[in-house]
DNA sequence: GATGAATGAGTTTTCATTCAT
DNA sequence: GATGAATGAAAACTCATTCAT
């Protein structure tokens, strides 16, 4: 919004490198970084290898403000999402339930999402990976949060640090996008938040 | 064992094997398969490309039987921590225990293990990735198993589905490793398996 | 004919594939297709290797594009020898002249039409050969049917089977080009088409 | 004949270069001198490498001498052949039939034989080629002469001067081997030398 | 003499990037 | 801004040849 204001060939430039960006995304998500050509990028958002360089210095630099913009895009949903309510409680499902959405919207975006927080960062320069990961650390620090005043307003038990907590989340909703991810008839999904949280809510152990 | 009965001409075969996998796995496991040539790998074995290609017949093969011969081992060890006690809470301690140690021992090879159990193993063409897959899903059920029992002999309550239960335990070790990896200083991996355990063993939420 | 039609961009790309296949065609002739580099082929041609790859995928193709070109112009010219005259006698002295005069103007194509008709074409992998060798005997059948409309019309006495004379004719001329071009001076390759014809027009043997 | 005599050592020697030869002339002869490795031809005569290497200096070496011996093998028959009768008709006669038995004895040869003799020598480096032609010509000079001797004895008629008739023959003969060794089936070669000499010995035009 | 592991120069091919039009 | 031909460095891979055992 406010891009009507922006005088016709500026809109014009934007719409372009999004189409750019658009194409990136669909071959670097399905083949990874170095099996996609930039002449194949070009090709796919149907304009020439130059055009693709007036918009991006090179090839890291277009991956770098894809990938950039996606996480931004990816968190700022995230943080809505814990910031939706005043429950602790209901922060966490709404967490739960929105990355679930968000990935089923995206599926291109989360391999990516993946390769860069998760494992195999080294596709690339360095750089980009220092970025993302401090912007994925400072959300968990805000999940942490979540659980740290949960556990001052005794929603919670006290049973381990609330960065391991928020830790713990995220890592156990991950394994449950990949399973899907992998086999979304065998793993759909659960649309109950609770299937995954009670494995954090309830214990394991009787005591 | 058993191999001083071999030749000497093949045990010297077998040691100028392993130098190239060393070396291979040192530099895959630093910049990732598309980031090392064959040239590099030689260098730092101290061979001759055409040496290289001796052993194995192309890069990609070459980058199959490390990530087969790593993961071989890594889930030898594994298993091996789950059937070394009957008792199923002492199965899951053992575990933690045993991941700890194997990743602390062989930090190069978890950048390789993620990279092709997590995320981004489109990094080299299909084939490998099934094969290895198959081997952790197979891990995963093993370690299903022991929930199953556990429940079955009241040792856990039936909080959720055993696979999921092992889906969970397993990612939140990868998540603690990871943290490890990142920051070992800040956020070194427990001694004590019960502080990564408890976030399971003992409910967030009192009910 | 009709090329200056052509939008400029395209005229050039024509020209510029034309040179590559010139310089291919000087470095194939001289050393065979073995001895000859990509690397070398751009040089002469005065263009980078990549360039080179633009206009053809691989050293095969570019090899075959250079001699399927070299046989039409050849065969086309031969053909039309055959059939610019209706006396038999006057077709085939037309054939012998018209051989002569075009591999006097594309010497470096002789070998190369050496090479893949007459024996060592196992040079390069198969397809190409098999393409080339059906031109040939389509125009062997060609020239084999001038001799029986001869033989017909009692131009020619009936003292074979005319694929066979047609077989011994073009072998005959051949072989004479070929002391030709081993010694131009001891050997050049005569004016006048009855000195070769004369072998098989005038009988050897008194009957 | 002789061999008996040379001490066991050098006999075995001999036996063993001679294996190397044979499995040499087999590949060469399927795949031309390029698409043939040393390692390759050691395995077919299943000797080590560098014992292949203790006989021939290099890869042009050991071609050369097989070339050679087949040359000269191939070239004494022929020259028996033309010295076998007084008659020229049947010293001619005689030369198209021991060509054809002794190709059809040797066919792997044969194509190492065109390939050296007809176009494509570039194969390899020069210098075998010299003295092949000069044997090859040596030998044409000999039917020149049986041509000449023929022609002052009445027996051809001087329609063409000797040497030129020598190469007819030559390549005419060259022509139908040719035939039969692509098509065995369809070109046989004939029993009967006439087939092939009466193209030359009757008149194909009446005068 | 025989072996075969090791060598490394040389070849084909790819692809990010530039720049004249 | 857009184009796409041209560039050339760098990578994978081959194979004739050597030499220690």
């Amino acid at each position: 919004m406010g891009n009507q204001e922006l005088p016709r060939r500026e809109r014009e430039r934007l719409r372009h490198r999004q189409e750019i960006l658009d194409a990136a995304l669909a071959l670097f998500s399905e083949k990874g970084f170095h099996n996609v050509s930039m002449h194949e990028i070009a090709r796919k958002a149907e304009f020439a290898v130059g055009t693709v360089y007036k918009f991006f210095e090179n090839k890291e630099d277009l991956y770098k403000a894809l990938v950039l913009e996606q996480a931004e895009k990816f968190h700022r949903a995230l943080t809505e999402a814990i910031e939706g309510s005043v429950d602790e409680i209901e922060k966490i499902r709404n967490y739960v339930r929105v990355k679930g959405e968000v990935f089923a919207a995206n599926v291109s975006m989360i391999r990516l999402y993946f390769a860069e927080t998760r494992g195999a960062s080294f596709n690339i320069k360095a750089g980009l990976d220092s970025h993302i990961r401090k912007r994925y650390e400072k959300f968990l620090r805000r999940l942490a949060s979540v659980f740290e005043s949960g556990i001052r307003k005794r929603r919670f038990k006290r049973i381990a640090d609330p960065y391991h907590l928020a830790v713990a989340i995220d890592s156990l909703v991950n394994a449950f996008l990949f399973l899907w991810l992998e086999a979304p008839d065998r793993h759909p999904y659960p649309d109950d938040p609770d299937v995954i949280l009670n494995i954090l809510f309830k214990g394991l152990v009787d005591t």
